[in-house]
DNA sequence: TGAGTCACG
DNA sequence: ACGTACGTGACTCAA
């Protein structure tokens, strides 16, 4: 096999992770976000690929005498940002402490140097790849020359890689073209002119047909469209000084020698050195990497793929009564009959790998030797089972209502990952890999791209394998760190019986679905469309002219500007134009009144008339997804589409619910908890004068109004009741007297007298807000109830306003979260029982502190008493849990 | 892709 | 002096 030369653009890397990262600093105050950017690509990149030789180029930072023509000419590249500046030296010193190999060279660009050598090692029969974040370089692709762009996207690095024929096949025009194109099109960022009039469309047409600037010029006479042919004239001078500027050199007179870039194992890569420099740069999960590396793992290499019974026993056979971790390969049907519409798509079982050894990682391929059916039987037998993820496994299974006896095998490696650190967005196994075990390994965008892996099993076989496996083997064995991490933060027990039992529930719940009335919903968006027609007129004729009412921008301009409406406040980019604003405008402007309608009637016809209807099954049912390791603070989320934010609060929002109902002949029963949050609050705070005011069972807002404000319960004015009411929920959110003062549209000094008020008839609970407050600082997180923790670094930071923000957090996170613990409970006792006393109900929806049950007639007085009953009894506080109920043919009358 | 807006608890 | 209430997701526009 040939060698492997790769070879970095050091600027163009550096810059980008500039760019894509966040202002990271050490406590030393030094800017750090762009090398800790460029090791995360450069770490990837050597994992990757396991290059022979690797060299890092950088510009020599007096400006190259190309650019000096080019400036001689006009203008001036812009200075380079100082927080970057400041990281090039730091960048280099860590390359030399790794014992990377670096080039730079008077008068001479990176481009050059990178040209030069992807050259000699080319002509050495080497596999070059060239890694840049700048797409000039891929005039230098060839067959064997690589060139590979990495981008920073919020889930990690993907790399975009080009051979000449992908240069071919993207621009249309080869490596060498590349140039000639841009001589003509230009390019601004490089200080190239180009020829005016001529932009990427044009230039890409001419050269794909004439193939050089010159030949274009040589036919200039018939060279269409007109334009291009005058400027191609009139400005040759510039096109063939632009096509020199944008050509790289590649014969640069380099002192260079392969073997001074050879790299001689990892050892060199991750000396001493670089690992206390990485120390002093606070890059700490860098920091395992380079003491785990030495043990590099060799799992890969076991990945096998089975496709016939008899390797399959002999394999289920070798793993009897060990642990095994899995992982669902699915693929997805397109389904005509499945849909009213034709977007829908069934997630079909395709594959499974398992896990259960160094050495034992398969991926088992379903077909007619191998078949679906037998590989669920045959894993479902197992007594200990990881999943990489659970409950979409469980739909591909097509398992519900799963008996205890078989809930209990299953840990998911996911759910443990959030619980221990709820605030990453995703858990994708190399994150796992990487905080866990000490293992960079290549993602799934690495492997598959933006491919499905169920898609490709069959054209990308060997892909999929590694895919599947590193997802099977990351969850087999992460999950004794991840059992070990939750024992140690007391969350054992609060993965075992809540959240684990949960997925079981949610699982039932998303399959279940819920019945829309798919004519009455469209019948709604047609009366919507008809009022939201007559207001657009209406407010174009207000307006004088015709202009899009969804853009805030032109909003903004028409009424602020145009009509010089008063008081127009600002956002980053111009006027707000938010309900806040506007509504102190609606009483005079009736344009600003129309406007506001509009804006809700357009809400409730994109979101929710058009928006639920793309979600309909064939049987007239939508099924949500609940996602269950998204909240900071430990509740739910629903996606495709979002059931936890129908229409309420308004009436005519509140119609739509009318569209979802229960099966023919059944009903729906739902409750609620009442004030969950602030009975949590009289429970873990102790305040006497709060708990006897729900033990009285009193209305808490007035009962707090009459305290605050010294007057006698009966006596509380309605406007006493709001402002009472406000600040509870500021209570609950983490109070300000600024968030108090917008809600509440009163000056901040007003508002912290309310606050002080408050703290003074209920001492405890601002000892226990304080309390909660110094304890998060100390220990940087808070915990609820039932042990759900919550980190809140920014109770750390620098800046007032982020610590602000943390201390909020900080009051809110364990109340909110011990809620959400609770309603979890509550679930898989109702879920539970509902199987076990074969009832025909189903728990169909959660809404933080809400759950519908769908029921039938028969079953609904028993149902009632059920739900009600788990609902209350969830937990044992020194307040009682309140619980309201309503039944109803469908979501409206049941709420 | 990010910002603005708005629906819910 | 600072300039925000806590937690989410979907849609739209305009780069």
């Amino acid at each position: 096999m040939s060698e492997k030369l790769v070879l970095i653009d050091g600027h163009s890397i550096l810059n980008r992770a500039f760019f894509g990262l966040p202002d990271l600093t050490n406590s030393e105050g030094l800017h750090t976000n762009a090398v800790y950017g460029f090791l995360n690509i450069l770490f990837k990149i050597l994992e990757e690929e396991q290059p022979d030789y690797l060299t890092v180029a950088f510009d020599v930072h007096a400006p190259t005498f190309r650019h000096k023509m080019y400036e001689a000419y006009k203008g001036t590249r812009k200075p380079m940002d100082d927080a970057l500046r400041q990281q090039v030296p730091l960048m280099k010193e860590m390359l030399a402490a790794m014992g990377v190999c670096t080039i730079e060279m008077e008068g001479y660009e990176a481009d050059d140097l990178l040209g030069t050598l992807a050259g000699m090692g080319e002509r050495a029969g080497m596999e070059v790849s060239v890694v840049s974040g700048d797409r000039d370089l891929l005039q230098l692709a060839t067959d064997h020359v690589r060139i590979r762009i990495p981008k920073t996207k919020r889930t990690g690095t993907e790399i975009e890689d080009y051979l000449a024929a992908d240069v071919k096949e993207r621009y249309q025009v080869t490596p060498k073209e590349f140039i000639d194109v841009k001589a003509l099109m230009g390019d601004t960022a490089d200080n190239i002119p180009g020829v005016p009039g001529i932009g990427e469309k044009t230039a890409t047409a001419l050269i794909g047909q004439y193939g050089c600037i010159e030949e274009v010029h040589a036919h200039a006479d018939v060279v269409k469209p007109p334009r291009a042919s005058k400027n191609i004239v009139e400005y040759w001078d510039q096109a063939v000084m632009s096509k020199e500027l944008a050509t790289i050199i590649t014969d640069v007179p380099v002192d260079y020698d392969f073997a001074n870039a050879k790299i001689d194992g990892k050892a060199s890569l991750y000396t001493e050195e670089a690992y206390l420099l990485c120390k002093r740069l606070e890059f700490k999960n860098l920091l395992n990497r380079f003491t785990v590396d030495a043990q590099k793992n060799h799992a890969e290499e076991s990945f096998q793929i089975v496709k016939d019974q008899k390797t399959a026993d002999r394999i289920w056979k070798k793993a009897e009564g060990k642990e095994a971790g899995f992982y669902v390969v699915e693929q997805g049907v397109q389904n005509q009959q499945l849909s009213l519409f034709d977007t829908a798509e069934e997630q079909k079982f395709a594959g499974l790998a398992i896990s259960f050894s160094e050495e034992d990682n398969y991926l088992m391929v379903a077909s007619q030797e191998l078949p679906a059916e037998k590989l669920k039987q045959d894993l479902l037998e197992r007594q200990e089972l990881y999943a990489a993820d659970l409950k979409p496994a469980l739909a591909a299974f097509d398992l519900h209502d799963v008996p205890e006896e078989m809930r209990t095998r299953f840990f998911d490696r996911t759910i443990a990952a959030y619980l221990l650190n709820p605030l990453k967005g995703a858990y994708p196994y190399e994150d796992i890999a990487k905080d866990y075990l000490g293992l960079m390994i290549p993602s799934r965008t690495d492997l598959l791209g933006k491919q499905m892996p169920g898609d490709v099993i069959t054209e990308k076989e060997a892909d999929v394998l590694r895919y599947a496996c590193w997802e099977s083997y990351i969850t087999w064995k992460s999950a004794a760190v991840l059992k070990e991490g939750l024992k140690e933060h007391g969350m054992e027990q609060l993965m075992r019986e809540i959240e684990m039992p949960l997925v079981f529930v949610l699982s039932d719940m998303e399959q279940d679905g819920i019945c829309i009335d798919a004519n009455a919903l469209k019948e709604y968006g047609q009366k919507l469309s008809v009022s939201i027609g007559e207001l657009e007129q209406k407010i174009y004729e207000e307006a004088g002219e015709t202009f899009n009412i969804n853009s805030p921008k032109q909003l903004g301009v028409i009424l602020f500007e145009k009509m010089q409406l008063p008081n127009g406040k600002k956002t980053k980019t111009g006027f707000s134009t938010s309900a806040e604003v506007l509504e102190k405008l609606a009483g005079d402007y009736p344009i600003v009144a129309d406007i506001l309608e509009y804006r809700k009637l357009s809400k409730l016809k994109s979101t929710y008339a058009d928006g639920l209807s793309n979600f309909i099954d064939a049987t007239g049912k939508i099924h949500t997804t609940f996602h269950q390791t998204i909240t900071a603070t430990g509740r739910l989320s629903s996606t495709d589409p979002n059931l936890q934010n129908i229409p309420i609060r308004i009436e005519l929002g509140k119609m739509i619910r009318k569209v979802f109902h229960p099966m023919p002949g059944d009903l729906f029963v739902d409750s609620d908890y009442s004030q969950i949050e602030l009975r949590l609050l009289a429970h873990m705070s102790g305040d006497e004068q709060l708990i006897e005011a729900f033990r009285e069972n009193q209305d808490i807002h007035r009962s707090t109004a009459s305290k605050v404000f010294h007057v006698p319960f009966d006596e509380v004015t309605d406007l006493q009741r709001r402002n009472a009411k406000a600040v509870n929920f500021g209570i609950v959110y983490g109070i300000s007297a600024y968030g108090l003062s917008q809600d509440l549209n009163i000056g901040t000094k007003e508002a912290q007298g309310f606050i002080d008020s408050y703290f003074e008839t209920y001492p405890k609970i601002k000892e226990f807000l304080d309390n909660t407050v110094a304890q998060a600082k100390e220990k940087g997180y808070t915990r609820t109830l039932f042990g759900r923790i919550r980190p809140i670094p920014e109770l750390s930071s620098g800046n007032f306003m982020t610590r602000q923000f943390g201390e909020r957090v900080a009051m809110n996170a364990p109340i909110q979260g011990t809620a959400a613990d609770i309603i979890k409970i509550a679930m898989i006792r109702v879920h539970d029982r509902l199987i076990r006393e074969h009832f025909r109900s189903r728990l169909i929806l959660q809404v933080h502190d809400e759950l519908l049950i769908e029921t039938a007639e028969e079953e609904k007085e028993k149902v009632i008493a059920l739900l009600e009953e788990e609902m209350q009894k969830a937990a044992d506080l020194k307040v009682e849990l309140a619980v309201g109920t309503a039944c109803g043919q469908d979501w409206y009358e049941a709420h």
